[in-house]
Parts: structure tokens; C-alpha cells; sequence
DNA sequence: TTGTAAGCGTTATCAT
DNA sequence: ATGATAACGCTTACAA
């Protein structure tokens, strides 16, 4: 028995050949063990699979792909304005394929370009994807998904509400968590509140838009054209919209940002004039980035949880290949939740 | 001439025998051209190229791997402990790699578990990768380099000093920024300068600890141990530690931190004291990262070329495939530079 | 249940 | 300078 291929050295490497002559079975055999076919004597399967653990033989991936058609590589594609959140979508992933015999590979796009689509069409076809994880704002593309289906690329969309069946989409319920947090501010006793949405558009932006509204409707409370502005979450959005709310007057004693970085931007805005927070004014975000914790006070936030989202994405689009049962439900739902840190306080008396 | 391939549809796959049929010669000539041999006649190989152009015909990425034993992928390989370098790491990598055929694969590991370095072998020589960029602190690892270099895998590292050749190394010069950022502290007139160093065994964290003493040095200030920190380039940590300095008596006037999410520790730690920054306490970080704007008030820091560090392992790695003569010649050597903010000023008198 | 032969799309060898 | 033929390592018919 040749087994100097045990841990070290450059690996003089076996192909499926060795194994099946090790085994003294054909290579089909072997190839049918690698595969999981059903079709198979017990004794002839828990021999070759003595073999080839003992060898630490594992098949050439390269060779798989070009007789399959199709390469064991999930992809990422992603045109985020949030720079944060491209970690945690990136993390989730890694996390459902640790272990398994796929890759990651990452693609940003410039979802502004008259190109992306044959971008992300040259970019599955050529690498010949196994499947592709979409994250918002590009999962809201209907067009994006159309295209890959025809292409025969799995494909799994990450949203802030469902739009896909359940097979091809992960999302959270961003509209009723922020409906909550807008009435936790309406307990505090605010009354004039001020949002930043997101960028029109975006259906994220739309979800907490609408959630907002919700809340301030059931309270009774009208919503002034004035008190809502739409930027691009961005810090400096953020920062810039806030000064225009606070010029009004009288001015919002809270304001709810359509995620962090925009609110930090209003925190930093608040800052700039001298107005005290949470005292003068109280600020919600969305997310839970880690910005939330860094600055003073530590931002009020609905945490969205983009790494299980991600994570179930990602053993979503390998479930129907690892044959695992157990991991093919994945959960296609989840729910964000409000934490309550230092930057909201009942509105100042008067 | 067929060519209902230009723009759209399923694509009925080219094939490289379409290409050598329709051109009237043999594939082996179309293998040629595409990998650009010197050895063909000039007006073969134009016809050849006219014919790919109107098909647009590209060649299988996978059928190349296994015929060459090598992928077009690049692998970039991290276990960083500052998340927010890692986005800058894979822009500037993605950006050497915009439009080549190459794509890229992400791969954190855990350099504590015993496991990395076989996790990082079978990563390259399963995926065949054409080569890695391997980023702090994982890039000091030189039996990693060794390693990859037995494998036939290409390389590149990064680091905060050159300790490999130019073609596997792209280096800033940490040490005599630090040093600039420490001179800049002590014209403002500070003398008890605190330093939160980075964790022990980084070897970013030593070059910048020795351009602060260096610094210090130079101007005959005396450095006491307990001004002194070595931590995990961590923002609990930079608070924590920030917390043991603001007790000693007499306190520190400033403070370096060797990376921006210390900075901000100390920052908030300052903050939950009532310690006025920058009137009382000035703080310098290092990186340059998103944070360092976003706090009050803003950091002052000393700016990490990250993306074109990356962007430069990159074209590095690649620019001997490629054969672009223009691109083999990537920079090895970034300097980094200070960036005034709002953290610093004079010393309280006194 | 297993094996044989023929690909998958490209590159390498060795002629010519 | 170009082409026929055999790899590359695996999978899918199709037999046996």
C-alpha cells in the first residue's frame, strides 16, 4: 500500500486513477463514491472510501468543473453604498461554506453602469458559478434574477421583505422593526420626529419608510412633508439633511436615521451646533455597525442580522448540492430587533 | 459567417474548434493566438483575431485550468484583527484586477489554530490558485512564504517594512511616519506622550513602536515604561488600556495609538472621564479608516495607502501573466503620511 | 452493481 | 509557422 501521501511535501498528486488501481476498482467507481450516487455495493463503497481517506486524496476541482459545467465557486455580488455592511454580508457566507469544498469569490459591481448586467452575466457564465449570493440594492433587481435563471445560475437575494419565493430569497422584516422602534420614541414622548430614509428607490429605504409612517399613523401623529428627507445613506448625507431638519422650526426632538451611518452623520451634525444628545435631541439608527458603540453617546439602533441572513443564504445555495437535508431549510426570515443604547432620552420639557 | 453570437441570449457556447473552423485553421494556432505565442505569422494570427472579436469568443477558464494545472484566481488571504482594513485590502486588489480575466477568491483563516498552514496549502493547491496577496499579520509568517513558494504558488506580501524581495513585497514605511506623527505631538509642545502600541509579536506594531521611541529619542524626552501599552489594535482594547494611562499622575497631554480603532477607544474613554479632547488630552491614531471622521472630534491620523498597497500587490502578482512590461514594475515602497484633524492641540499650560 | 469508451475545452509534444 | 495527436482528471452515456 503506497501511503507516503500522508501530511507533507509538494504532493506528488493523485488522480482518480491511483485510487481506483489502489482499490482495484475502475475509476467510475470511484467517481460514483465521490459523488454520493446511490448505486452502489456497500463493501465496494467503504473500500474505496478507506482509500481514499487513508491517501488524502481529494479530486481535482478543476477537472469536476470542466466535466460538470459548472465550478464549485459561490459568487458575491454586491453595489453597496455601505461599506460596513459589505463585511458582515461577506462573513455570513464564508461562515456557510467554512468546511465544504466552495469558494468565495467577490465581485463588486456599479449597479449605475449600462453594463452591469452583462457584467454579472459574463462574470457567472465564464467562471461557470455554482451560484450567486445578490445583496440589496442589486437583490431588487427582477431583471438581474430573470437573467440568471436563464443562464442556469442558482441564485439566493438577500432583502428587507420577501419578493422571490422561498427558495431564492432570504429576508428580514425591516418595516415592523421599525415601526417599533418609531413607537418606542413615541413612549419616550416625542412628538415631532424627523426621518432620514434611504435613497429613493431602494426598497430597503421604502420598508422603514413605510414602517415609520405606520407607527406615526397609529399614534395619531402627522407626519409634516418637511420632517422627512430621502438621502443616500451615507455619513455625510446624513450629516447634510440633519442640518436642514434642525433649521426648522420648531425643530424635531428625535430623529430616526434609515441606517447608521446616516445617523452618526446626525449625531456629528447635532455636535457641530451645540445640541446636546440625547437631552436636546434623540437619535435611532439602523444596523448595529460597530460605528453604533465608537461614538459618544453609543447609538439607540434596530440590529439587523446580516451575518445569520447571509449565512443562510449561502446554505441555501449549496443545500440542494451537500445533499444535507438538515441544511436545505435553511430560514428564509428574520427579524431585526431594537437595542437600546445611550443616544435616545425623553424629549427636553418645553 | 456565422454571427448571431454578438449580444444576448443563452449563448450556444463557442468553442475553441468554432473558432479554429470558422478561421480555416487548427485549434492549436487559435491556442496560440490566445496565449499570445511570438512564433505566428503576423496575418494568421490578425484573421484569428478578427474572428474572436466579431464571436466574442472567450476560451474556457476551466478547460485552461486543467490543461495548465493553474486557475485564473487569485487568492487573498487574512486574519486581521482590524475589520476595517480588511475592505480596503480587497478594494485595491479588486482594482489591480478589473478587467483582467482573473477573479478574486477570499479566505480568512484563524492564524492561531494549528491548522493554518495546512488550511492555507490545501487552499492553493486545490484551486490550483495562480497566486495569493497575503496581508498583516499573516504576511511575517515566512514558513507561510516558504510554503507557498514549495507549492509553486505565487505571492505577495504586505507589510510595514520590507523583509522579502521586491517581487513578493509591497511595503509602507510605518516607522518614519510614526516617527513624523511623534515629532508633529512633541512641536506642539507635548512631553508626556502615552503610546497604546499594537499586540506584541506584529511586526506592524513594532516599526511603529519604534518610530514613536525613535521620535521620542531625538528629542531627548525620556519614555517611562508605564507610558507604554501593548494591546490588541482593538477598540475595548484601546479604551481599556486608555483608561490605566488617564490614572497615572502627572497624566499623559497625548496620546499615539497604533491603529484608529484604538484612537477612538481612547477617544470614548476620554469622553466617559470628561476629559476634553483635544484641550485637554490630544489623540493621534493610524490608518486613516472611515471612524477617524466620524467621531468628535475628528481623529488626527497618519494615513495607510492601503488600497494602493493592494492595488500593487496585485498588478504585482499578475503583471508576469499578463506580460504588460508597463505593469510588472509596481511600486514595492508607499509612504504614509500625517493627516491634521481635530484631536490635537497645545498642551493645557500647566 | 460495475466497467468501457467517449467526451468536456484547452494546452503540450512532436512532427512537418 | 502550423497541425495531428495525446494529455489534463473527471463525468456521462451505454453496456455488461
Amino acid at each position: 500500500m503506497a501511503k507516503q501521501q500522508q501530511e507533507e511535501g509538494p504532493a506528488p498528486k493523485l488522480t482518480i486513477n491511483d485510487i481506483a488501481r489502489m482499490a482495484g476498482v475502475s475509476k467510475k467507481t470511484v467517481s460514483r463514491v465521490i459523488n454520493r450516487s446511490p448505486l452502489l455495493n456497500r463493501q465496494t463503497r467503504a473500500k474505496v472510501e478507506a482509500i481514499i481517506r487513508e491517501t488524502g486524496y481529494v479530486p481535482n476541482p478543476q477537472a469536476r468543473a470542466l466535466a460538470l459545467g459548472r465550478n464549485f465557486l459561490i459568487g458575491l455580488v454586491y453595489d453597496n453604498p455601505n461599506l460596513q455592511t459589505i463585511l458582515s454580508m461577506q462573513r455570513g457566507v464564508l461562515e456557510a461554506l467554512h468546511g465544504t469544498e466552495f469558494e468565495l469569490v467577490i465581485r463588486p459591481v456599479d449597479r449605475g453602469s449600462p453594463m452591469v448586467m452583462d457584467d454579472i452575466r459574463r462574470f457567472v457564465t465564464r467562471q461557470r458559478l455554482f451560484g450567486v449570493v445578490i445583496v440589496p440594492p442589486l437583490s431588487e433587481n427582477d431583471a438581474l434574477a430573470r437573467m440568471l435563471d436563464e443562464e442556469g445560475c442558482r441564485y439566493v437575494r438577500i432583502g428587507s421583505a420577501t419578493w422571490d419565493d422561498a427558495d431564492h430569497m432570504v429576508a428580514s422584516n425591516d418595516r415592523d422593526a421599525v415601526a417599533d422602534a418609531t413607537r418606542y420614541l413615541i413612549a419616550q414622548g416625542h412628538r415631532r420626529i424627523g426621518l432620514i430614509a434611504g435613497p429613493h428607490g431602494f426598497r430597503s429605504a421604502q420598508e422603514r419608510r413605510d414602517g415609520f409612517e405606520l407607527a406615526l399613523a397609529d399614534a395619531g401623529i402627522a407626519l409634516p412633508r418637511s420632517l422627512v428627507a430621502d438621502r443616500h445613506y451615507t455619513f455625510e448625507s446624513g450629516l447634510a439633511e440633519c442640518e436642514s431638519l434642525l433649521d426648522l422650526s420648531p425643530r424635531p426632538t428625535a430623529i430616526f436615521a434609515a441606517n447608521d451611518e446616516m445617523a452618526a452623520g446626525v449625531l456629528y451634525a447635532a455636535r457641530l451646533r451645540g445640541i446636546a444628545v440625547p437631552e436636546q435631541l434623540s437619535i435611532v439608527g439602523f444596523d448595529d455597525t460597530p460605528i453604533t458603540t465608537r461614538v459618544w453617546p453609543p447609538l439607540t439602533t434596530v440590529r439587523w442580522p446580516t451575518v445569520a441572513m447571509r449565512r443562510a443564504a449561502g446554505l441555501k445555495l449549496i443545500g440542494a448540492a451537500t445533499g444535507e437535508d438538515a441544511e436545505v431549510g435553511a430560514p428564509s426570515m428574520f427579524s431585526s430587533m431594537l437595542i437600546r443604547r445611550g443616544s435616545v432620552a425623553p424629549p427636553a420639557a418645553g
